[in-house]
DNA sequence: CTGAAAGCGCTTACAG
DNA sequence: CTGAAAGCGCTTACAG
């Protein structure tokens, strides 16, 4: 059992509020020097640190924030939490971590536990689109910041980047490269980047004037599984495409275990691009051309975001939003990759 | 701000402490079947959930464990932590985790912050040889587990598997392919893992009758970074090691970009074997051969040891101790990869 | 400058 | 069967 208030205070021979004032180097009240030395000497003595608990009954603050993801397994997410615990940490705050797995039932049933608890605020990485979880966080008046995925476009605040954009970028990217049978492994058309992304690979097909194959979207979800199985399919097709912009790294990596699976090159028979650019993704053979968001950057910005909530008592409605940027590898250039020593083939490509 | 239980006491004509028993199902006592059923009601439109800071002061117990580990960004860490929550979550807890990348400073200051918000139990999975942190926890009765790596051999509750049989696994594995200038990117001497798997390795070699030429062991640590300056002094001998054991697969990631720039190819100019067996060993190209460990199942049963002693408010010594078992694949045998389009240009080992 | 009290929201032994 | 009290360990407005 730590040290108590009381028993400094019976140590001291003073009223256990004295002892507090000390500790907690209450600037407002003046301390006799004396006293103030002998008490000083005491906690350093004995290593006296406020029962948290306690302090978070009183003050109704717990210093405890919480990051909701999926699966803490995905690079991406790891990335994500690194940032926010970067972001808070120096704040003197700690970080629960909760998986959800993409289950909607276990992200409403996490976030009522971490209500219970009483946590200061919760950074949210795994919303739905209109997420009646993220109506009732609001309702509930807990501090919250969503991550990547938005919930009710403009009306939370938000960490992401645009990702119509950048899945223009990939996809003019292999539209430039003379690909004209593009598939998607599609994200799910009940989160924002499956939504935003397909729109993004749509637009850019448009605007090259080539046509929009449906059978040339699958959806993948965001797991490697997910990714293999919907490449699998895309690439069995008769006039299977040349390239596929997966909405994830993750799925990607799916993609390149089916393609190879299948004994198809990377990217002499299929070009691939994924989105994110995890730590893996440049170390794939051949690399994988991709979507740079700076994730670590996000889990920062979204504490930032998180802690001025938290300490200024108002919602916010503030977004941050950070530039995609497309990084070409050896997944879509042939010879490009980071793999000199492998034979090139020769590329199909028109 | 939740509802309470003095307002619930209020709405309903009784006792705030009425209340309490009915939500929390207290067997001992029993309640007027009328009153019971109109709480309950109440409870249940008002959704309460007790303040788990009130309840938390009051039981001593806050159902909050902590995960302490280097760097959740190295999938092996990732891996554990989801094992973890997988572990403990069922029993109503939620899981902070910590980041110290290697630090003891930082390991120290999270460990005296956790403290302080009175966690139920932690888990370390980044404790060094001896560690006076995990002294620290001893005698302040915090309930903790240690995982991976031990601090004082057999004093510590533990999960992990046999560092030496598996390093001796992974090491006779390449003599036995005929490599006799075996190099090993070594751990940290100040590091249970860094100890064992060096040892297990010169006992292996020792075995074999191979001598061991002290400057082909190098200490790598345990990032990719360290791998990789690690590996690129080994090749650069003027008589380089023909195969690496690395102490894990992170460091052998840094070893095969280390060997890639340097334009050797792998397994046939130097083979590499690695420790963890990370959902990462299997995706690359050549595929790494590893000692697999189940680390899933490490950050489970850390957390069983752990709810254990939470319990029944014993420590304990309990050690969970897993068989490392070696997976053979590309990186130490030409042909045996994931990569079967890739020609294969002659092994050279005899 | 310091003490004494109240109160954060809960649980539970004690009465009745 | 239910109420009233005590107390978990802290902070802070109020006295003096």
């Amino acid at each position: 059992m730590p040290v108590t208030l009381k028993q400094l205070a019976a140590r001291a021979h003073v009223h256990p509020s004295t002892i507090s004032r000390v500790a907690n180097h209450d600037p407002g009240q003046r301390i006799a020097p004396v006293t103030r030395q002998r008490i000083e000497e005491l906690l350093r003595e004995t290593e006296y640190r406020p029962n948290g608990v306690a302090r978070g009954l009183k003050l109704r603050q717990t210093l405890v924030l919480a990051v909701v993801i999926p699966d803490i397994t995905n690079p991406f997410f790891a990335a994500l939490f690194r940032g926010v615990e970067d972001g808070a940490s120096p704040h003197g705050y700690n970080v629960l971590l909760c998986n959800t797995d993409g289950s909607p039932e276990r992200q409403r049933s996490h976030l009522q536990s971490l209500h219970a608890r009483q946590v200061d605020g919760v950074i949210l990485a795994s919303s739905f689109l209109k997420d009646p979880a993220v109506r009732w966080l609001r309702q509930q008046r807990i501090p919250y910041v969503l991550v990547n995925r938005y919930s009710d476009q403009a009306h939370d605040p938000f960490v992401g980047s645009d990702d119509v954009v950048g899945a223009r970028l990939a996809t003019a990217h292999l539209a430039a490269l003379g690909h004209e049978r593009i598939g998607h492994l599609a994200g799910k058309a009940t989160v924002s980047t499956g939504v935003l992304r397909r729109r993004g690979y749509l637009a850019a097909l448009s605007e090259r004037g080539l046509s929009t194959d449906p059978r040339l979207v699958i959806e993948s979800g965001y797991t490697e599984e997910g990714g293999a199985r919907a490449a699998q399919q895309l690439l069995s097709l008769d006039d299977r495409p040349t390239a596929i912009f997966a909405v994830t790294d993750m799925t990607a990596v799916g993609a390149f275990g089916a393609a190879r699976r299948m004994g198809l090159r990377i990217p002499q028979d299929v070009a691939i691009v994924g989105y994110n650019d995890i730590p893996l993704a440049s170390r794939m053979v051949p690399a994988l051309t991709t979507v740079h968001v700076p994730i670590h950057d996000f889990g920062s910005a979204a504490a930032r975001l998180l802690l001025e909530q938290v300490e200024t008592g108002e919602p916010s409605r503030r977004r941050v939003i950070f530039n995609p940027e497309l990084i070409v590898r050896g997944s879509t250039a042939a010879g490009a990759g980071d793999e000199p020593r492998l034979p090139t083939i020769g590329a199909k490509l028109r």
